[in-house]
DNA sequence: GTCTGTTTGAAACATACGTTTGAGACACTC
DNA sequence: GAGTGTCTCAAACGTATGTTTCAAACAGAC
């Protein structure tokens, strides 16, 4: 075959078992058994464990920060001269997110759970690989979240963007095992755009939250410095 | 002597290395190395490095979740008939993780991103293990949120609770980090007590965030099934 | 002092990992 | 059809892991 689709099933099954099971957790072994390919394909196509990881990265990571990009072009486009709204910017986000193209059914879930691992496993390459790759989509974002919270102080922005940055990723991170839960105990079920539409209100509400400095209640034993 | 410090100094050096590194990524040659005992130790004294990681988490999970239930207790108490606020019940939580009685300096930030790691890892081992052991305290945290936000589905409320978790586990896990990295860019020290002084209002105004399904913007491309 | 149960020490064990090797199979060019 | 570069395969390599072993050191009781 002109183009061997080895390379395809390797990061197929990869990136699902990543997903599901972390990287340290996932043997290389697990990989190439799940794919129906030799041990040795891995090193031979990619190089090493750590290039496969980054390879599944990029595979869904670039067209995904194009879309995000045309996304924000079009948000400030259609908004003119004024910065776009809170909302406005954070939809623009989740939508480039539903709307990407997609692989199977898992594709949202996994991208997700992804993008979790990868800022709550410590993995040193990987935060230096997609901070040079991927910098420019982010620090834009970055850009709008500023100008849609002027009446925020930079401090406060900054620690209110990691707690949404925390919130998003811990939930997507263990989105499969928290969809599970709540199923298990309510039968309900839930999908990962169920789970971003509540996702974003929430963050939306806390980022405007009315005092940036509210005081415990009057009782309260912590005193502040 | 006596009762041999080994055990401590075992699970000090576990403690602060998983919160480091993460459970899979350390091994027990690195805990013991750093604890300055023999290898063999961890297996005499705890069986197996899967009951070393539960022994870390109930040295400060059982005295945490005594405190918790007192300041429920105390909480409820003063209120009366009437069910605490959602500002109450999170106070009260925070609260009892700041006067924790700790080992070092670091001790909030490391039972926090042990607290993230536990659910963020998918090791099944230790969820069992917290569930069966925590279970009480949890379940009663939940009942006072339930009684604090009647206005919302049960549903809601679970995936509200999910990213304040999130919120609070990823923020305090790399609460250093971040602290750090504020510092440089602004100046600005911050305590993780001001940490949670920031964090708490965010917590109360997502979670009673007006409407639960709130739709995005008019022009977009969502549709919500 | 001697015995007994507990704890430490150095070494080895079995297993799993990521990676490398070298021979073979395949498709394609000239 | 010989030659060439690409890819696959089974096997092995070196290393790191969790765990076990067994002798030595230690403590306290009698």
């Amino acid at each position: 075959m002109a183009q061997s689709d080895t390379v395809d099933r390797i990061l197929d099954a990869a990136e699902e078992l990543f997903a599901e099971r972390g990287f340290s957790e996932t043997s290389l072994r697990m990989i190439t058994s799940k794919a129906k390919v030799n041990l040795a394909a891995v090193n031979y196509h990619f190089g090493s464990k750590n290039a496969l990881i980054h390879a599944v990265f990029a595979r869904f990571l670039t067209p995904f920060s194009a879309t995000l990009e045309q996304a924000f072009d079009e948000l400030e486009e259609r908004c003119g001269d004024q910065p776009p709204t809170l909302n406005e910017t954070l939809w623009a986000l989740t939508e480039s997110s539903i709307r990407m193209p997609q692989r199977n059914e898992k594709g949202i879930a996994i991208f997700m759970r992804l993008l979790g691992l990868a800022y709550t496993q410590s993995q040193g390459h990987l935060r230096k690989f997609l901070e040079q790759e991927y910098s420019e989509p982010f620090s834009r974002f970055m850009r709008l979240l500023k100008q849609a919270t002027p009446q925020l102080s930079a401090v406060d922005r900054y620690w209110r963007i990691q707690f949404m940055l925390g919130a998003t990723a811990f939930t997507m991170s263990s989105s499969d095992a928290l969809r599970d839960i709540l199923q298990n105990k309510t039968g309900v079920e839930t999908s990962v755009q169920e789970i971003a539409l509540r996702l974003v209100p929430f963050l939306a509400a806390g980022m405007q939250a009315e005092n940036p400095m509210l005081m415990p209640p009057v009782d309260s034993k912590i005193s502040v410095a």
